[in-house]
DNA sequence: TATTGACCTTCCTCTGACTGGAACCTCCAT
DNA sequence: ATGGAGGTTCCAGTCAGAGGAAGGTCAATA
């Protein structure tokens, strides 16, 4: 297979797959011409990287996964470890963007939303600091 | 005020107050040794810069924020369409990071966690992908 | 006066995970 | 012979800074 087919029935964008192999998470065969040749394992590599990807893993953490994948006699705490730390990141940014999201929504309640320059989005962004005592 | 104080007082790092500069989000003047030289109004504009990254605008968000703020003649709707739209792609990433969220925590639940290697979370990621038919 | 240490300056590189583009090569069909 | 669709490498850019090196400045102390 060259990278198009694999592109296609991976669903990752050719450069992300040479990306891949840059990086060294995978290592496909190459033919005499030069171009890339993929097995059906190489593949199967590529879908477990996009699937943890889709789930937010970072690069790194793909890396642990796959080598945890190969190892035999991994224990599942290992993994399970990894993805809890990884869920953890996830709920803390959910917390985070919530955050941001309700005190947005509540600023932009508040907006008139007219052709009059009055607006408490500004009004907040721009509340004064406080001075140094004299 | 040198950019130490400035720091302190506003809670962005020297670094970012630099880069706000580089960028033309603030124009300092320089004292005769080369310090930049705060005055209130840089404060005032720093701060303002902070709370809408805290908000999660972009830099260029801000840009556009800043010119708001600072036109008199501004309306109320372009402030808070540009603050809508923000808010629709927090809301749109909040999404996305519930819906990972869901999916991992019910992995995590399923995993052991123990010694043996056999991993709901390895078995997901490395479901086959459909084959192309024959 | 010399020196210390805190503070300031610029400049350069690095981050993550790609994406876009240029310049060039290869293959297959016409 | 040519055209177009694929493939290759390499370089630069993204975003919003962070880290660090090399050096200048200032105020206080010995």
């Amino acid at each position: 297979m060259n990278i198009g087919d694999v592109a296609t029935r991976s669903g990752l964008p050719a450069k992300t797959i040479r990306y891949y192999e840059d990086i060294g998470l995978i290592k496909p065969r190459r033919s005499d011409n030069g171009y890339r040749c993929f097995v059906e394992s190489d593949l199967h590599k590529l879908a477990f990287l996009g699937r943890a990807r889709a789930l937010g893993f970072t690069i790194e953490d793909c890396r642990t996964l796959m080598a945890l994948y190969e190892d035999e006699s991994r224990a599942s705490s290992d993994v399970k470890a990894l993805a809890e730390e990884h869920l953890a990141k996830i709920t803390g940014k959910i917390a985070d963007l919530q955050a941001m999201h309700d005190t947005l929504s509540e600023l932009v309640t508040c907006c008139a939303g007219d052709e009059r320059p009055d607006c408490p989005i500004l009004q907040d962004l721009s509340r004064q600091i406080s001075r140094t005592p004299d």
